[in-house]
DNA sequence: ATTAACTCGTACATCGATGTTCGAGTTAAG
DNA sequence: CTTAACTCGAACATCGATGTACGAGTTAAT
């Protein structure tokens, strides 16, 4: 609830530091979960008392990330063109375009969720993860992915091979992300041939 | 640092309520990285006092917990019957026995990474990553894991799918995790059949 | 039984973060 | 140009956590 409720007719000043702050906050939150309002504040160019005056509180504030970033991530992983391809195609494509912009999804996700209460996280529905899980499940449907698995762990472990590949990323471990995340998610999702990495339904 | 240039010997007394904070502290530690000395020192039935009496500040605590967490988890990850084994088996052997001791090792390494200057964790020789490590070069040497990623890469997509197994159980979303985690550990670990999951070694 | 080690609660100083208030200055909008 | 919206810094209250000081009570060791 940022107040859209009227249309609240704000002045374009105002406009616009508002969109610095989330802008601040969604970059300094998504490396440092427990950043300040002061240091949000100063990222933006903004005063502390400002940002108060556009969010109420902390909280209301990274609510307003989460749903910013759910947004802006919704937008760019615009899947229309992945509907045609196979699901390994599909997903090795959406991984080397915006591995970074899941990432960074991610993780204001879970820097949502050490400063929001749990139900306020449900309640944001979620279109990326949705998506996620869709393409997974398409891909089992057209035999193109694994089935011995739960999905609910194969969206979950696509999401810590993705955040781990940030942090090696990051730390400089990695030089090239993009084409051994690939590699690694096809080898978790593609069906296995060797039976020893082959789910025994007992 | 914490104390055994002198053996230092101290009453039976002050033993007992050492191990007692030890081990209430592993235990906050590492479900709430940020747990307060107030909460470990109540769980360890211990005035908040008296922990400062033994551990000078609340990294030193951490530091030591992070010692001892090593020492614990290097024990009970005793790899000598698993030598003879070829790699996969090995390793399949003991994420069966011990994948929850190798998270909780993983989660006190985040924890104190949280907690402690970065030089003071690379300070404490890890001796479990460093056998998970041999583990996976033993298994590439021997041609029973995929050589197409780096090795340091494995190990942390490992830990990363170890601690994600523990997530999602603790979640109640994955009732029996030791054989999917064994599973998806060895498609990961495992050479790739299909290309698709290959890295096109350029 | 004596002594030294240890424990405990309470109280206090400090620090950093959140959120609020005030008042004076700017700036967009009509 | 006038007004209302907005911004800003500084100051303040509050809270929780860390770490210290004191003093009286327990308890292990010899």
């Amino acid at each position: 609830m940022t107040g859209r409720t009227t249309p609240a007719r704000r002045r374009a000043d105002a406009e616009r530091n508002i969109a610095a702050i989330l802008d601040a906050a969604t970059r300094l939150l998504s490396t440092d979960p427990d950043a300040s309002t002061a240091d949000i504040a100063q990222a933006a160019g903004v005063g502390r008392v400002t940002l108060y005056g556009h969010f109420p509180s902390r909280q209301s504030l990274v609510e307003a990330v989460l749903e910013h970033t759910i947004t802006v991530a919704g937008a760019t992983i615009d899947d229309r063109e992945l509907r045609g391809l196979p699901a390994p195609e599909a997903l090795a494509r959406l991984v080397r375009s915006s591995w970074e912009i899941l990432d960074r999804h991610g993780r204001l996700y879970s820097a949502a969720a050490r400063a929001l209460p749990p139900e306020l996280i449900r309640a944001h529905h979620d279109p990326v993860l949705v998506r996620i899980e869709n393409l997974i499940d398409r891909g089992r449907h057209d035999g193109d992915f694994r089935t011995d698995l739960p999905v609910s762990w194969l969206v979950a472990t696509f999401y810590s091979t993705l955040h781990n590949a940030a942090q090696e990323a990051g730390a400089g471990r990695l030089p090239d992300p993009a084409p051994v995340l690939t590699a690694t998610l096809l080898s978790l999702l593609l069906p296995p041939s060797d039976p020893r990495s082959r789910l025994s339904s007992s």
